[in-house]
DNA sequence: CTGAAAGCGCTTACAG
DNA sequence: CTGAAAGCGCTTACAG
């Protein structure tokens, strides 16, 4: 069917290592031979089986991604990230959406595993203990993306997202907001939403800000109906407030449309700053300002580590990228205030 | 390294052969026998090289799926829906950008063909007869997903785009609108474009509305900006309107940024329609009506198809999958005009 | 410089 | 029921 290196070698009337070596390491074998031979290659349109090449190298120059799911919009940006590195550098990627489900995750990786991929990419929320196990269980290196693991040392690519929140938070105060709320992510994750929650706290903290953490803070998974429901809440237990701080574009967006809804101005009467700067942020009404990751960036560098790995190349540990404070509509400074 | 199909053998104290029997077809094996390889499999937590069974086999059961930009919510929502599909049917998605790159695409489609994936799901705009060249030389079974192909006979499955802007056309007519502008795609793009454009106009002469395609209809490429764009050129070339459609949510949103700058209330004073029903349409302020695709699905079946033709099945060449007028708040009813 | 041979990890007729 | 052998498509020492 398939054209292979035996029929190459039939039409150039020399054996297949020959041809195997043209494809190798051409300066090696005669200049008429190699002409002969590269120019049945292009009359075959023959390319070599990477399937037998993978078998006898070790390595299919193919990576396994594993994200919750690549419909969110933060996880397609890095993903593009990763694909762009992962294409300079010669490789594929086999994408799995995991949907934080140990299932679905077991059984990507056991294809992948059988499949040969050469590493793993793993990018959700905290990596859990039975998550790990499965992820060791292969064999296959791995590199975190936009979280990391304080308990296994696992190479990984993230923000700093405790300094993030913080900077946020400074930001709206340097604005002159006093009575500031948060829609913050789940304590429970570690990564993000602990991190966070704590580097606001701080901020305000700095500031010598009173907060009264029940009455200021609500929580929800990053989503748009989290946020639009945590403003609502919020709405009620903290009336005053002049700012809130969502901790995802998603959540932020949610609350625009709900202050919208019950007819507060933005950000006239409540400025709103969001976190990751996802192309939505640019799309709010009013465009949004947010604490941008460099979203991309994370994808595209957890390739560019775990190829560092793969070549057991010496690489940090925990690498941080920088945050940057996208400013846009959403934030008003308070005058009357200063 | 990896343990392989002889250290099981050796340990179960069988020949490889067996080995392979009882994953292949166990009943062919003496129980106790069987159950011995079993207990060693188990021990060795012992995975088959899949690249070894795909050179035997010549099926790799992995689809190569090249899209535009993954980043971009719509694909990304239709890569979802083949990640689902490529998984319960046992098989992987190896994932390219194209940028809708002729460079790209060859780079990509060289790899995939070497990495013998069984088959290619192309998702874009118009397949150019430069596209359809280094598809097809590939010699890999396609199908188009979201677009189709009238010059070459390629299995597709999209929607009725014609038909679906007719009926959000008319939608908007039904609600008392006459006086109706159109943020269109390019009518150089023959598969989403230009028959959206039709179905548009057909719907107005239908109703008996007249129409300046000059003064009333805009251009852009489905982004954001284009419709902010288009709609900043419509309010100026049309500003009688009273219902503008947008043929891709982001235009839709584009222009609802644009409204909501100039102070124009929405829809009280300008109704928009989008296209597409990503999941943004939902965020937007107000939640844009709009005329939905079932985007997943389309991939899902787009994968779907691509099996089946693999297995020989017989399918038809163009599937045609039911769009669905999805109603939220941003369009309103003229009652003075009924 | 080049060919024959062994081997990568598996599967499957072919004989027993 | 089961093992030895050939073969999937390639690469690379090993001899010339």
């Amino acid at each position: 069917m398939k054209t292979t290196i035996k029929d190459v070698a039939k039409l150039a009337n020399v054996s297949i290592s020959t041809i195997s070596r043209v494809m190798n390491s051409p300066e090696i074998v005669a200049p008429e031979k190699r002409q002969r031979v590269l120019e049945a290659i292009e009359q075959l349109r023959y390319h070599p089986n990477a399937l037998a090449r993978g078998l006898i190298f070790k390595k299919t120059k193919t990576i396994g991604v594993l994200v919750p799911d690549v419909s969110n919009a933060y996880y397609a940006e890095a993903i593009r990230g990763m694909e762009d590195a992962a294409r300079e550098m010669g490789h594929n990627i086999i994408l799995s959406n995991t949907d934080k489900n140990k299932k679905r995750l077991g059984d990507s990786l056991q294809v992948m595993a059988e499949k040969r991929v050469d590493g793993l990419i793993f990018m959700s929320e905290p990596v859990s203990s039975e998550d790990y196990e499965l992820l060791r269980a292969t064999g296959l290196p791995l590199v975190l993306a936009a979280t990391h693991s304080l308990e296994y040392d696992i190479p990984s690519i993230k923000v700093n997202d405790e300094q993030a929140a913080y900077d946020g938070a400074v930001y709206l105060i340097g604005q002159g907001h006093r009575r500031i709320a948060m829609i913050s992510g789940r304590p429970a994750d570690t990564v993000a939403g602990l991190p966070r929650l704590q580097g606001f706290l701080r901020a305000l903290r700095d500031a010598g800000l009173e907060l009264d953490v029940e009455r200021c803070v609500a929580y929800g998974d990053y989503r748009f109906e989290h946020g639009y429901e945590a403003m609502k809440r919020l709405h009620r237990s903290y009336p005053e407030l002049t700012a809130v701080f969502a901790m995802s574009d998603e959540m932020g967006l949610g609350a625009l449309s709900y202050l919208h809804e019950v007819g507060v101005k933005i950000p006239a009467e409540v400025s709103v700053l969001g976190f990751d700067n996802t192309r939505m942020a640019s799309m709010a009404i009013p465009p949004l300002t947010t604490v941008g990751q460099p979203i991309a960036r994370i994808g595209y560098g957890a390739v560019q580590k775990l190829l560092k790995v793969l070549d057991g190349e010496a690489c940090e540990l925990r690498t941080e990228l920088a945050h940057e404070l996208v400013v846009r509509d959403s934030v008003i400074a308070l005058i009357s205030q200063q």
